[in-house]
DNA sequence: CGGGTTTTCGCCTTAGAAGCGAAAACAGGG
DNA sequence: CCCTGTTTTCGCTTCTAAGGCGAAAACCCG
């Protein structure tokens, strides 16, 4: 379960209370039920941290099921990207905190890769879906959104960019009000929201594909 | 597994034998032994089928875990796409052959959407990745690309195009040779390879991202 | 050698993303 | 009330990758 907060990407863990690897910091969760799917499973879980409701995206990243992961019996386990917004700040169970995902403390079994992947996903779909919407709030400036991109992005993004991509890609639609401007002055930021709060791909695929017929066909010229 | 034979994307599928579902099509797969992962054990499990040396690429796909998806006992599977390329025809055991994957007979459990899912990522990953490798034989003409990568994607692509774009991107490479024309003539055909035989990612994610500092960078600022 | 065929190459256009500077809109102080 | 500093936003230009198109290249056959 990934957040942006105080302007870095962190991870909720979990402290082991019980061997194996005692004390280490995990990623939640847990065994899965008769009734339910891996997803269902993974959102019961997650729902004894966090409301159910503050988590605005849930995907599969992949199963890891190496014999040796967990020392003593056999688990195969299937990982998931979760991701909370950043205007929430849930009340936590004594026992989880939040991580920075650059230098994770020392990490029980094979979390440490997990959370690397999970990270890796997150800043590929960035770019090429509309999954921002997961990370801000209902409305934002430019200048959050941008601070949100950097954080999970890990380098610093043009708030002019990232407003021009997304606004062409018609992910992002003004609400007409303005936020108040900062304790320095300065000219109000319009505030934004995203056209969607549904996982959207901008089809970054669209390679070796003739263009759609829709298009006018140029006139041959003739020299 | 996944090969483009006679023009088309096929699967490789094995009629059941056994209730439930005795007499439809399944995808190959089976238990998950004690000592070894999910990649290893498809592995294990395709080589009853074909040669493993054949098997160009293998990734996960994703785990499917609705309860009632296979009647009876509980059962999660983590789906595979694995990739064989097209100069190849393994001998097949008398209950295996291969499907098209435009017009699937009945298939067995969801295995339909599976194959569906394996479609999508391969279309996916031809664009933005050199996934052909796995199609296509050690040489090959542009000629022959092409009808891969048309069978793969299910449109037609240009022949000029995918040379430029593959061979920019510099995962293609001139082996020096040329193949003999066919039988009605023509300019016999520059035999390339590809230049990496392991997945290679292009960067489709370079969004939002400053160029570079190898580029000649013009005075970046930053806010 | 000329016609038919297939491949390859060069030049141009299109589309999306990034660079850069200036205008717009506010706060605060003299 | 004007001037200065600050932040946001907008418009124009540049850059890069992809796609269109026709001509040249290189072969076969009669």
């Amino acid at each position: 379960m990934l957040q942006v907060r105080s302007g870095s990407l962190q991870v909720l863990l979990w402290q082991r209370a019980l061997d194996p690897d005692k004390g280490r910091w995990a990623l939640p969760g847990g065994r899965l039920g008769p009734t339910e799917d891996v997803e269902g499973s993974i959102r019961r879980q997650l729902a004894e941290k966090v409301d159910v409701r503050q988590l605005t995206h849930v995907e599969q990243l992949a199963v890891f099921s190496a014999p040796d992961r967990v020392p003593g019996e056999r688990v195969v386990a299937t990982a998931f990207l979760g991701l909370v917004p950043c205007d929430v700040d849930p009340v936590l169970p004594e026992d989880t905190a939040w991580h920075s995902v650059a230098g994770l403390p020392e990490s029980a079994f094979d979390h440490a890769a997990i959370v690397e992947r999970a990270r890796d996903r997150l800043r590929a779909k960035l770019s090429y879906t509309n999954l921002g919407f997961a990370l801000a709030g209902r409305e934002f400036t430019v200048s959050t959104l941008r601070e949100l991109y950097s954080a999970a992005l890990g380098y610093r993004v043009s708030a002019t960019n990232l407003q021009r991509v997304l606004s062409r890609r018609g992910l992002l639609e003004p609400t007409g009000s303005t936020a108040p401007p900062g304790p320095s002055g300065g000219r109000p930021a319009a505030l934004f929201r995203f056209a969607a709060r549904g996982l959207q791909v901008t089809d970054p695929f669209a390679v070796f594909r003739p263009p759609p017929a829709d298009r006018p066909a140029r006139a041959a010229r003739w020299p």
